[in-house]
This record gives structure tokens, sequence and C-alpha cells, in this order.
DNA sequence: TAAAAATACTCCATAGGTATTTTAT
DNA sequence: ATAAAATACCTATGGAGTATTTTTA
């Protein structure tokens, strides 16, 4: 096939068995249709409608021809569909990286939703830590990060997504175990358990900041990179350690958790994409997240 | 979509990942090629490769579209073929009239080796006499027939698909009935059954040139148009009838078939036609009709 | 610096326009 | 006699060519 434009013309004659009206339909005048459909049949090599002055009907082969033509019409439309949802950022792949404690609630119940409001763009999903995702965001190996804490003065945009408060976990043979809450004051002297300092920069750093508002020292004796870790060590009898709440579904023998007081006790999840030179996949998809916001029930 | 062609470059271009190889493999040279998919970019609105002087990749919308345009490529050579086939009459719906007596073994036989040699071949069947068919074919009504005679000086165009040796039918009470064969001499004061003069007047013409080359009158008592009825008149004993042998698959109680001695007692099945202004879907059938000719084992 | 893509321009094929003729009811 | 398709002719857009420039590994 040469032109889908003349397929048009085809399909146009077809439907309205009348060149005149046919022509009007498609904003062009008569003798250029009459023309692009002989130019049609001398192309298929048989003639697609016997007309005479007062009737036009399709012959038999221009009968069995129609329908392919609009299977081909059609696949037309669907590939401009794509390409505008492609424009839009509405279809795509794109790749994500989380924080593997984001793997428990907040990245399901994101995903839900993208997928329901960008049904058309495919997950790639990738668990990261949050300082590995701001340099994979930076060297363009994922396209959005879900992290606890980013480092400032990145080139990277950030909006908070979803925030929880810290609860603190502890061994079950420890004396504190049996309060309903504890003060992070109250932490003082107990054994600390807590992110690797140069493998978790920020994280450690976010902690770090609580501490000091209370002019504490936070100074970990045990560093761990993955939540899962740092409460296998706590339930081993080896401290304690300060983690977000939705950690609570981990329930390994002689570990318990205990509420924290302080209001300003709490981990946000921040939505991390490159600002500048975002694709509008990205984009859309961020956008997309940030409507969803922190719609996060119980 | 504007251009199919534009698409085929695209494609092109994707698999090659090189302009001017691309450029090579389309019959032209590099510069038109990069203008093309330059369009081609700004149509869909989003650029389709990445691209330096040493490197040409998809980006991801590229690498998105690149199926869908597989896809209506795909459905754009469907189309031609569907073209060329229609053209050449290998597709199409062709309407075929047929005597009730093919309709045992010649019909079905042929029918069966037809749609094995044109699959693409619709055939749409209606049962009607000899003449009717002639009518038939002349008002275009049907595009194809099979008859047993057919009257001299039409423009159709006929041949012989199928030859059988007549049979005699007669009443197991009938004293011919326990010979082996019989001839048609022998039937010079039989009460013969045959067809109407009327509704039939080329078999009833075929059957008087049988008995007119041995000096005798054909003038059946009783008249009928389908071999059908003729065989039940002459299971009820209303007489004797000459009988193509296929209708031998009838055996209805008190009915007896004993062989017809002489060499001319035949009738043919006949293949027919408009010879002028065959469309190429008849004459391809009519083709194919012929070179299956009279392999009709048993 | 060399290979490859992009740009600049030229040309011609063709899609579409208007005016008119032919055809069939 | 008239509605509608076909024909004749003109124009302009754009696809493809050649020559040249720009880019980057």
């Amino acid at each position: 096939m040469k032109s889908l434009q003349r397929l048009r013309y085809f399909v146009t004659v077809a439907d309205e068995l009348h060149f005149g009206r046919a022509a009007e339909r498609l904003h062009m005048s008569q003798p250029p249709l009459s023309q692009q459909i002989q130019v049609l049949e001398t192309e298929v090599g048989f003639a697609l409608f016997d007309r005479s002055s007062r009737r036009v009907v399709l012959t038999d082969e221009g009968q069995a021809l129609y329908p392919e033509a609009k299977r081909l019409l059609n696949q037309s439309h669907a590939f401009d569909q794509m390409a505008s949802a492609l424009e839009r950022g509405l279809a795509g792949r794109i790749r994500v990286g989380f924080v593997d404690s984001a793997a428990y609630r907040v990245m399901p119940n994101l995903l839900r939703n993208l997928r329901q409001q960008r049904p058309r763009v495919e997950f790639e999903l990738t668990t990261l830590t949050s300082d590995l995702q701001v340099k994979a965001l930076l060297s363009g190996e994922i396209d959005i990060g879900l992290a606890r804490a980013i480092p400032p003065g990145t080139t990277l945009s950030a909006q908070s997504i979803h925030e929880e408060t810290l609860v603190c976990a502890l061994s079950t043979d420890h004396e504190l175990s049996t309060r309903d809450a504890v003060s992070i004051t109250e932490l003082r002297d107990e054994l600390l358990i807590g992110f690797n300092r140069m493998k978790s920069p920020s994280l450690h750093a976010e902690m770090a900041a609580l501490f000091a508002a209370r002019d504490l020292q936070y100074d970990p004796g045990i560093e761990a990179t993955e939540y899962t870790t740092i409460l296998g060590l706590v339930a081993a009898g080896q401290g304690m350690a300060l983690v977000p709440e939705s950690l609570r579904v981990f329930r390994p023998p002689g570990l318990r958790y205990v509420d924290v007081s302080d209001e300003d006790a709490t981990s946000r999840i921040m939505l991390v994409a490159r600002s500048l030179e975002a694709s509008p996949l990205t984009r859309s998809v961020v956008e997309a997240a940030s409507s969803y916001l922190g719609g996060n029930p119980e």
C-alpha cells in the first residue's frame, strides 16, 4: 500500500456510495477524489466501484477489500494513539528505585494506584538504599526513586510522599520493653544499632539531627545497611534501634516494639527524580504519584 | 499516521541503527532519510533516535513505538496480499449453481478439491436445474454452473467435468429386473418416466437424441423435474427410467438398478460459465476445476 | 582526522484545486 | 434536462537527489 490517505478515500466513498458527498466529508472537491480512487484502482489492479452518474456500488472485489482497508486504518489509528500517549508521558517503561523498607506498605499501595492512573506505563522496580538511589538517578540508571533521606544540594527534585512515626525496637529482655512508650532522651545510655555512616550517610545524618536537637550524641555501636538486618540484631539482643513503624510487620521472637513519644520522631519517604531533563514519562508519573499523595489508610 | 513510507524508514533505521546503511537498504541517499526521520519525529512529537556521528540508538519512546510501527506495516502487507489475491482471482466469493443429482458425488468431490486449490475463495451454493442455471448465469445470479445439459447457441463456455454411465432404474416386479444388463432398444415398448420437456428441455433433448440414434421415439409417459422424484415414481411401480449411475446411492424398497449395455448411454456434467465478461475470480475457479477434471475415483 | 549525520539547495512527481465535458436516467 | 462522475489543466507541496558542512569519538 502506497498511501493511507487514498485508503481513507476508498473507505469514505464505500461508506457514502456517492463521490460528491464523500468529497464533502473529506473536505476536498470531487474531481481529485475521483482521480485518487482511479489511482487506487490501477494500484490494486481491479475496479473498486461500479459507477454511473446515478449509482455507485462496490464491486465484489471492492467489497472483499473493504474490511482489510478498515483494519489497516484502525491499525494506523492505534499507532497515532500510541505516539500521542508516549508524547504525553502516558505510556512507556519507567525504572523505579526504592528503599527496601518501602517494600511492605508504601510501594505496594503507590504502585497499585499508579497502575490505575497510568495503565499503559510499565514499571521496572529495583531496591536501592536512599544514597544509591541518588547516584542511580544522576547516572540515569533509574528515573524515579523512593528514598527516606536525600543529601542536600543535589539537582534532584524531591517531595514527601509518605510520613510515618518511628518506633523503638528492643529485646523482650530489656527493662524498657514493658513500657507503653519511651522518649528519645531515655535512650541516652542505650546501645544503639543504626545505619552505616559510609554507605547510608543521609539516613545516618537524619538520625543524628534528631538526637542533636536534644543535645544528645547519635553514635550507634553497630551499623548495618538494611532495616531487616538491624531488626535481626535487635532480636539477637545486640542493642535497640529506632525504625519506621511499618517495619512492625516483622515480628521475630525475642523482639518487641515500643512507641516513641517524641512528636518529631518520624521518617518520611521522598519521591525523587531528576528535576531538569526529566522525560515527559517521568514528569507524568511523578505527577500521578503526587496526586495520590499520602492516601495511605491505616 | 501520514505516510507508511516514513514508517518503513523508521523501522529500517531502527533495525540498522545506522543512517547510511539504512539508506542503502532503502535504495536512497542518506540526507533525505535523515530528513524524513526528522519529519516523523516532529509528527509524533518526540525524538525516535539519540544520535551522534558515531552512535545511533533508539530512545525509550522510539523503542516503545517500534512494535506498533511493525504491526502497521504488517497490516499494510496483508492488505497488499489480499489485493493481489483478489486481482488474480485467488480470493473472493463465487456463486455456484448445480443440479441436484451432482449433490451426492460430483459436487462434494469437486468442492473438496477447489477449497484446497483456492483456500481464500468462499463458495455460495444453490441447486438449480440445468436450464435454470443457464438463465441464472446470463442474468448474473450465479457465476458458475454444474449442469447435465446445456442448450446449444448460448454465449456460455462449457466443458465436461465428469462423465458417468446411465443405468436403468426399474421396479423389482419388472421382468427385466433380474437381468445383468439391458439395451436401450429393449425399452422400446416400456413405460418411461423422464424429464419435463418444458422445465428441462435440454435434458429431455439429450435423452431424445439417445433414442433417435436407434430410430426410437423418446416419449416419457410421466414427467418430473428431479431425479429423486423420478426414482420415487419408479419405486412406486409407475414405470422405468434411465438415470446416471451415481443415483444408485438411492435404494428405496421395490427399486432395482440394471446396467445399460449401450456404450453411448452416458450423462456428462458440464462446468458452465459466462465465456465473455467472466471475472478473474470466475476464470481462476474454472481453471482450478478444469485442472481437477475427472479425478473421481470409483 | 575521519566517519557519519545534518544542512542547504534544486528538481520533479503528485495531490489537490477550478473549469468544463460526458454520461445516464 | 439534470445530477453526478469524468476529464483537462494548473499550482504548489514535499520527497528525493547532489554538494557541502558540522559534529564527535
